[in-house]
DNA sequence: CAATTCTGTAGGTTTTTTTCCTACACCACC
DNA sequence: GGTGGTGTAGGAAAAAAACCTACAGAATTG
């Protein structure tokens, strides 16, 4: 029997998880908890097999919880679950020492499956995800660990400010003096860098790195 | 025994939702949809004595549903579950017929209270909802002192938010199984109600507005 | 009740932007 | 003295945005 502790701050989804793991016979929720403290505690008095995650707590960061565990128990598996596309989260998980990433929205069928996979000893994660470290490890990468954003040049870094402040390619031309191309060459390599897909990603992505400082 | 209908497509929430409930012995969970169209069979043939419908349904809007209901049969109690903050939808929930509005986030004590509320007959909000409604009323306004947000239609705040998630025209287009041209009716009408006048604006004003209203 | 505005939907054109490719001069670092 | 990252930019093709029009139903208002 496995034995399953779910860390998830939301009442109702815990629940709905619980549920849905306890219909296979041979998982067992055999605890749960809303708060990382409480996920500590839990963790030690039951030794779970598995242990899945939410990534966005509230009072911050699962992140953290994620490396302490791995760090105590580098062999228990964490499955991560996350509201958020995994572009944001799913690669921060996996340095933090996460088995599995997988989405709130997923169907239960993957849910089940990304368990069993993660407590085989496996990693899990969206084909597309996966694609996308295979293509990155396959070029070019000699190990780098800084953070993407750490990656970008100066003039890039210039772009993508101006980007999350709302301006438009032609905008952040005038202002840095330079031509509407040029921009569209710093755009295309933040994009390469930040592993965006297309003008909304960065958009997006560039908003929201300035609302909050980091991405 | 009180025979409720829910009318969610995230298979584990409404798991969760369902659980909550039966462990309630006289309320019972007689029906549950994911769709618009399976709700409408399902509330048809079961004839609940209420109603949970989440307002973000894939495809179309969960407020026409409940619009829709709501003439169908104006005695039927709808507790609307939305994982928005309420100052999004519930006024318009609200107006569309719904007899009370939670937050997914909420306990489990608040929702099944929620449902005992509104299946008594009564309206159910949080109380912040409620002290806001109070105060718009007693404050003598002149008819529309709305913000510019709540200015937009349903159809435009659901592209808007989606739009704060950073998915494209398309993308949207896809998810709400609309053609892509009528996506671009509705960015060009948000962009005249706020008063944004590019795409940029209109990326940037999403999706700051995302992550200040809701999570 | 008739008239009008609002809302949801979408097609057609024209402009603008993005995307993808290529290029090249520096500068720095083995 | 190559090799690779950085700043700069042009061209062509593809995509998206902008602007316009249209129309059916719902809602509202005179």
């Amino acid at each position: 029997m496995t034995c399953i502790v779910i860390v998830e701050d939301h009442p109702v989804f815990r629940a709905g998880l619980k549920e849905l793991i306890e219909t296979e016979t041979d998982l067992h929720v055999c605890g749960e908890a809303d708060t990382i403290n409480k996920a500590r505690k839990v963790i030690e008095e039951k030794q779970p097999d598995l242990v899945i995650v939410d990534i966005t707590l509230r009072g911050r960061n699962g992140i953290e919880l994620i490396q302490e565990l791995h760090r105590d128990s580098p062999l228990l598996p964490i499955l991560v679950l996350s509201m958020h596309d995994e572009s944001l989260y799913a690669e921060r998980a996996f340095r933090a020492g996460a088995s599995g990433y997988i989405m709130k929205e997923e169907t239960s069928e993957s849910i089940i499956k990304a368990i069993r996979i993660v407590h085989g000893g496996q990693k899990y994660a969206s084909k597309q995800f996966m694609a996308n470290v295979l293509n990155k490890f396959l070029s070019h990468s000699p190990e780098d660990t800084r953070s993407p954003i750490d990656r970008l040049t100066h003039r890039e870094l210039d772009v993508f400010r101006l980007l999350g402040k709302g301006m438009t390619t032609k905008d952040i031309a005038t202002h840095l003096d330079l031509s509407a191309k040029t921009i569209g060459t710093y755009r295309e390599r933040i994009k390469v860098k930040l592993d965006l897909h297309n003008a909304s990603d960065l958009m997006h992505a560039a908003v929201r790195w300035l609302e909050k400082g980091e991405l």
